[in-house]
DNA sequence: CGCCGCATGTAAGAGGTTACATGATTCG
DNA sequence: CGAATCATGTAACCTCTTACATGCGGCG
């Protein structure tokens, strides 16, 4: 009755339930896999990551165990899901995404463009280009490595390199157009 | 002394401050300029934008005044920037935008693809698409209106307006190429 | 009369980052 | 020995959204 509150959903939270539905890992484990293969579209920082752990363990989503002795390495807690976690992980894809919110900074500081001093967008846009062309150069290298691996599994991680590609891809060719364009004014 | 606090800088503060420097307006009028104007890139929340006027000027970056009454409308605050406001739109344009946080939730969800119900991912793709195309459509409007109208001042505009359309004609191919993929496996 | 558009604001709380605290082990 | 990497966590704080509260005036 009342207030249909339902909605509220974390994508953190389901990023992390995730992961580990992949494979058991620890808060460390994670923090690198996001940056490593996710780096480019989501990022996590250590702060979010293991309160939210603590928290799906609360909910019994997921189980922590201390891993086994590696050699000279310090100690650590391994998590893993549970049958819980699974339908959890399950009801998140059943809903659709959440709009994300825009912010983009560079573009707003471009339409606020007749306020900024001499200089500053261009160079501003020659970062954001330098990024997408740093972007595409390791994606690039990360495709090579794909189709080495002929697997049907790896389709997901194909569809979600060719977004990157093909949008670090636009981005610095529109880069190239902008600077020209503020050349020509500045 | 001690610790160098400098960099905080809060992107909200100087969209506002930006529109402001443009011309005197109201919260609803930021509101309204920041959805239709922006809406592809930017977006602010009343909630945040009534507590972050009080806060410029409080600081004195900029300052309020009741508007004249016009014609049967309830009474307004029309907030003008200062020179100090000014000089803080400056100093903002001279530091270098920061790297946004990227998160993108469709990507996640493709990579965590595996763990879908099937269809899933494919009505979250032609969603996206859907708001691609939609997004295009409406930005080749602007474009009309944009080049019916020749004034060196409307550069800005123009470039990012070129944005808009790379990056949706750009997402609207991927998304189909990805639907092809979903609909081929599933 | 009730709804819509205009208009301003607050409170609660979610979401997320940064800085800090701690400590082991490996490598140069 | 010092630096780097591995590893876990907390506290303070900022940012921002949602939901709520309020009220005017015009229109059907």
């Amino acid at each position: 009755m009342s207030r249909a509150t339902a909605s509220r959903v974390n994508p953190t939270e389901f990023a992390i339930l995730g992961l580990l539905a992949e494979q058991p890992r620890s808060g460390y484990d994670i923090k690198k896999e996001v940056e490593e293969r996710l780096g480019h579209f989501w990022s996590e920082s250590y702060g979010h990551i293991y309160p939210m752990l603590k928290r799906l363990r609360s909910r019994r989503l997921i189980t922590a165990k201390p891993s086994e002795r590696r050699a000279g390495r310090p100690a650590r807690q391994v998590y893993a899901v549970t049958a819980a976690g699974r339908r959890a992980l399950t009801a998140w894809f059943e809903r659709p995404p959440m709009a994300p919110r825009p912010r983009n900074e560079l573009l707003l500081r471009l339409l606020l463009g007749r306020f900024a001093p001499a200089g500053v967008l261009r160079r501003d846009v020659a970062a954001y280009r330098a990024r997408a062309h740093e972007g595409l150069v390791r994606l690039r290298a990360v495709q090579l490595e794909l189709d080495a691996a002929a697997s049907d599994d790896l389709d997901y991680e194909r569809v979600v390199l060719a977004f990157g590609i093909a949008l670090y891809t636009t981005l610095g060719r529109w880069c190239a157009d902008a600077e020209a364009m503020l050349a020509e004014r500045g």
